[in-house]
Parts: structure tokens; sequence; C-alpha cells
DNA sequence: GATATCGCTTAACTTAGGTTAATTCCTTTC
DNA sequence: GAAAGGAATTAACCTAAGTTAAGCGATATC
């Protein structure tokens, strides 16, 4: 397939999100990748060091502990820029895996060239700067409802921030990502159902 | 005093950091803070949308909750840029306030006119962008430890962390960095002297 | 169509950390 | 130098959530 037509849904993202931003300068080869559900795009660990872009479909980031728990950082539906800001700037191993949960279309490009030549452009600079804004904002606002409400709270602010997600993927994904066990999620669900 | 001798310490920080920008450009007065130990550079709830630059001191954020229990999320020295990027960006009222933990200097520009002169200056949006990443990555690295590790071993984190305010200051303070009751970390402290 | 397998629930028990309060120790302040 | 307020410790008690395990539907596999 073309370049140009790989590339399509990430023009016509940045477009929509009103930036002049012209991909075709590009000498760069994009890379497609097709996950089905389930599928990593990459593991913790691994040095993931590109710029993504979720074209479509639906992933989490899942980090595990050193006992083997897992926790979701955060779910993401396409079309939306993905990775670990931490292991692409730093190439430094990713402290998170991403996940997909539904079929999923991701397109990539090594950061450092990608970021060689596309710095150029002050429209993506400002691209950039409005991304990594709304991602600090949104980490800045999960820190602060994990420090300040109650895991009963934070499953009913889900709820509301995920209304099509609360009743499609698994009831332990959604108390990975409020820091609970399944069992203590099960346990306030019953609880609510009561009141 | 001039501008530019007020504005020295910020220019001063720029060129260390390896940015070629040029502060003379700004047509914006630069407004200075001094604050004294325990003093609010703003206060949650306070829109705070300037570009602050602590130029000597130390800080800490701090959130409380609705019931009126604080939390520090981070302590930052000295010279550094400092500031909520939601409340900047977004002119919404700040999830956290800045208090200083030491006698210190600020500087500031509003930041929607402060970005207009600076935007043009595509080495300011290179440093700004690696701002952005850099306290990305932090917090990125800060939610992965309050995941993954236990109350004790993030005290322990705490220590090789910030070695210099270790001492410096209360515990109180130390236990709100590290989401616990002052109780629980006295606790802990006890517990490891017996080790 | 029988049988694993997986996700969810429920129960019983354990544990980390919160709450309250008393005690001591240190600073301030007068 | 006495008194008062704030910080840390310690103890007793409480609660939310973790752990383990049993049971129950679904769905998937043969």
């Amino acid at each position: 397939m073309e370049q140009t037509q790989l590339t399509n849904s990430l023009q016509t993202y940045f477009n929509r999100l009103g930036h002049d931003i012209d991909l075709s300068i590009l000498t760069l080869p994009v890379e497609v990748h097709s996950l089905s559900k389930g599928d990593y795009l990459f593991q913790q660990g691994d040095v993931a060091s590109n710029f993504y872009f979720l074209s479509t479909g639906l992933v989490r980031y899942v980090s595990v502990s050193d006992e083997g728990k897992e926790f979701t950082q955060s779910f993401v539906k396409g079309p939306s820029v993905i990775g670990s800001t931490k292991s692409m700037v730093t190439k430094s191993k990713a402290s998170f895996g991403i996940q997909a949960l539904e079929e999923s279309i991701v397109l990539s490009y090594p950061w450092t060239a990608f970021y060689e030549q596309m710095r150029e452009d002050k429209n993506f600079l400002e691209f950039y700067v409005k991304l990594l804004e709304r991602i600090f904002i949104s980490k800045e606002e999960r820190e602060s409802a994990f420090m300040k409400h109650s895991a009963e709270r934070r499953y009913l602010d889900f709820c509301v921030a995920f209304p099509e997600l609360k009743d499609t993927i698994q009831q332990q994904q959604i108390a990975s990502y409020i820091g609970i066990t399944p069992v203590a999620l099960s346990r306030i669900r019953q609880k609510l159902k009561l009141c």
C-alpha cells in the first residue's frame, strides 16, 4: 500500500485537531501494526522508542509489579497518539506495556528520526506541546483522584468517565484501573446495589 | 530594578540547559514574588495561569481533600520552572497550591501573553517540550511507585530520592508525600529502626 | 453433549493503615 | 524561666482492602 494511504488517518487526526502539519515531508517508512484482542503492542521492559498512533481500536496501558500484580494505568480509544513518553524520549525500558482490548490498528515511526524531521515544523512542535499538556493534565487529575478519593468513589468516577467501557471490558480490568483487587471491586458493587 | 537584572536567573537557567533562548524579546513585565517559609505562591482553587520560575528556594505542591487532609504531590528545589500546567493552560482552578518550605524567590509572567511571544522562538518551544517531557516522566514514575510499592518501600525510596530533605523537612510532610498519615510513618520508622 | 476454563461472587480470615488519644519533647513567645 | 503550641511517639482500637478458597454460571473445547 502507498505510504500516503497508510498515514491518512494520522494526517486526518492532525487536521481535525486544527494543526496544519504536512506528513508528506517525512522520508521515513511508517510501520503498521495490526493487533488482535489481547495482543501487546509492546511489553513492559521493552524499549519502545517509537511514536505510536492508534488509528482505530482500544488499548490499555498495563504495568506489572514485582509480585506479578497487574495495574491498568489508562484506557485509550483511537484515534489517539499512544506510547510511553519515557521510553520514547530516553530510550529506556517502558514501565508498562500496551495491550489491545479490541482489534486495533497502530501506525509507528522511530521517534528520534521522526522528531528530527518534524521538529523543523513549528506546527508539529505546537501539536506535540498540546499533546504533552493534555496527557499531563489527565495524569495530574488521576493522581489527585487516587489520593483524594476512596476506591468506591473511584469506581463511580470510572463509570462516569468511561460509560462505554463499563459494560464491555472485564471487571478485573476495571479493578486494576482503580487500584484494587477484583474481589474488592465485587464487594463494592454488591454494596452499591443495596443502596 | 531593571527587567534584565530580574530575569537574569531565568536566562541563566535556559542557557545551562543548553537552550538558546533570548528573553530580552519579551515586552512583558516580569513579576517577582518573595516567599517566606510557609507562604503560598497560590492556593488550591486559585486560577494560577502564570509561568512561574522558582529562582531560589524550596517549595512543595500540596493538595487538600474534601475532608481536609493534605497531600504533598511533589517537592521542587530552585532553580526550576514550577506551577500548575492545567491551571496555566486551561485557566482553570489549580487542584493544588504551592507552598514555600524555605525563603524563596519566584518570577512570573502571565502565561498566555508569555506563550504568545515565546512561541515565535522555536528554541523556546523545544525547551517547553523538554520541560513537559521531564515533568511527565517524573509523574509516570511516581504513579508507578504508588501502585507497585508498599508505604515502607515508598519511604525508603523517598530517602534515596531526597537525601537532603529527609532531615530538614517535617515528618508529616514526608508522610503526606508518600500518602500515609504521620502516625503510620512513625510506625514504619520504628519498625525500620529495629532491623 | 460432557468437560474444562474463565470470570464473578461470596465467605472467612488477615493485614496495613487510619483514628483517637495520651505522653513526651521542642520550640516559640511572653 | 514559665507557659503554650506544635511535632513526634506510642498504644488501643477500627476499617478497608488483600488473601485464600469454595461455589456458580457462562463460554469454549473436544
